[in-house]
This record gives structure tokens, sequence and C-alpha cells, in this order.
DNA sequence: TAGCGTAATGAGAACAGTTTGCAACGAGGG
DNA sequence: CCCTCGTTGCAAACTGTTCTCATTACGCTA
């Protein structure tokens, strides 16, 4: 049997990469990735969304902070952001499973969806080489009307 | 000989479109126009930067009519909008001759290439019809880094 | 060509999203 | 357990953009 002192708290990836770096693991911080976590990769919240969402449910974070800890945390690769535009940013969970993913975004009701194609991964890919340029990571934004909206 | 008098000025594309849909053509609105017009396609342009470069050349027009004007002639289909975000949008010059184009980045310095690519195009349709969505437009934006931005 | 209705402009205030400065706090190594 | 230095919270500052409103001027009609 293993006494509870003895446990010992295997740091996240997020924790030890932070450590690395002379970082330090906060609440916050936690805070912020676990919120992502919990809801999963494939939704996109806007800072002010990650705000409320915390607040709401108790937790006490500054909105300056959550903009420090999102931006730490694309820095780090644990968040995509993505400038779907119109009002904010808006943020996902990187997941490493399906790097490159794209959107179909409603511009009348925002409703987005993601889609993946290998082709539009390579055409970055051509571009990048083709330019002598050094990819970071390519996203296709598909601006259209979804069915509820389109006939209005 | 036609005597001066007589040439009947021609009104341009944009002209006609205005009028048709009882707008008006202002010098403000030419001059913003010809800027671009001037520069070319291809070559993107921030409002600030349409501002400072009218006012630079003698030109006296306020910020809030570039915005306004921007706004028109991207309405228009004069002008088209790239969110290449990191500091206020751009706009070129659309070409119509070369529509759908995608944009190639460098994060560091903001140098931006353009290319083509058939595959990006029929991607977006694809995901459209994929998800029952009305395809208005589709932009890839590559994030990149530059030769001379990826060696330091 | 003058008169007139109304669209467009200029200047600055207002705005939303984001960032920064600074004093107080607290994570975590010694 | 203490001390150091990274982090937080708050409010003020910034940035890109839109709005308000008094004034100007485009372009139709007589």
């Amino acid at each position: 049997m293993i006494s509870p002192a003895s446990y010992r708290t295997h740091p996240s990836p997020f924790e030890s990469d932070l450590r690395s770096d002379g970082k330090r693991m906060t609440p916050q911080r936690k805070k912020v990735l676990s919120l992502f976590e919990e809801i999963g990769s494939g939704i996109h919240l806007s800072a002010e969304e990650v705000h409320s969402k915390l607040t709401s449910s108790g937790e006490k974070v500054s909105l300056a902070t959550i903009y420090r800890t999102l931006r730490l945390l694309v820095k780090m690769t644990f968040l995509n952001e993505l400038d779907l535009s119109e009002g904010g940013n808006r943020f996902e969970l990187l997941s490493h499973d399906h790097p490159d993913h794209h959107h179909l975004i409603c511009i009348r009701c925002g409703r987005t969806e993601e889609f993946e194609n290998n082709n539009v991964i390579n055409a970055g890919k051509a571009a990048a080489k083709n330019f002598g340029f050094k990819l970071l990571e390519s996203s296709l934004n598909v601006r259209a009307l979804c069915p509820k909206c389109s006939n209005k």
C-alpha cells in the first residue's frame, strides 16, 4: 500500500516545460489550461470567454492574467491561436494528433466547423519551399453561410 | 480635332457602380482608389498606411474617411480585405484576373508573398459542401519565417 | 447656372480588445 | 522556513476601428 505522503505529483508536460524555462506553475495557469482540457480540442474560446467561464465557476483570475497565460500557452504550443476575426481572437487546445486543421466559418452566426485536408497542408509546404520560407503553420479560413443562415 | 470642352469624363467602373447605388464620387474616394491602382495589386496596405501615404504626398484625407472608404471599396469588390492580423487588417487591389490567391507571411518582419493553388480552392469547396455551407471565399494563410528572419 | 436635398467629410470622442506598470503576493529552491 | 524573483491584480494606457455631429459639397432639377 502506498501512503498518501509518498505520492509524487507527477508533473504534467506543461509543468515541466514551464520549470525548464525558469517559469512557475501557478493555480491560475492550471485553471486556464484545465479549462481547455475539460472542454476538449476543437472548441474555440476568446479571452473574455475563458475569463467568464472561470469566474462563473467560482474561480477568481484577472483578465490580464488570462491574456498573459493565453499568450504563454500559445508560445509553448499547448494552445493554438485563431484569427477568425470579427471581435477578438480565439484559442483552442492544440491537439498534436491532428495538427493542421482548418476552419469553415459562418459569417452571419459565427458557427465554426473544422476540417482537415492534406492538399492544403501540402500547398502550404510547397509555397513555403518555393519562397525559401520556413513553415510554421498554415490555416485555411473558409468564409461561408451555414444552412440556417443561408435561407434567410 | 476635338476641343477640350467636348471631352466627356468617361466614368470609371467605380464611379458608375457608385452612382447606381445613390452614392457619390468624391475626391477622397478617388484618391484612395487611385493609390491602390498606382501601387498595383499584390501589395497590402493597412488603413494607417493608406492614410500616411496620402498625407505625405500632400493630400488631406481624414483617417475616418479612409476607414469608411476602405469598407466601401471592399463591399464593392474593388479591394480585398486580408486578416493577416498582428496589428491591423490590410487591403489590396482585387485583381479579377487571378481571384483566389493565398498568403505566405513572415511572422517576424511581415514580408508577405502570394501564391495560388487550385487544391486549396477545391478543399474549401469540398468542406463547404460537406457541411452544407454556402461558400463565399476561402483564404489560406501560411505563417512562416522568411529566409532573412529564419537565420537570426 | 443657381438652388437644394442629402450623402460624405473632418475632428474628436467613444469603444472593444489587449497590453503594461507597479506594488503586493507566493512558488519553490536552499 | 526564508528569501528571491517570477507572477498576479488592478487600473491606466494603448491600438485599431467606429461613431457622432456639425459642416461641406455632389449632382439632380429647374
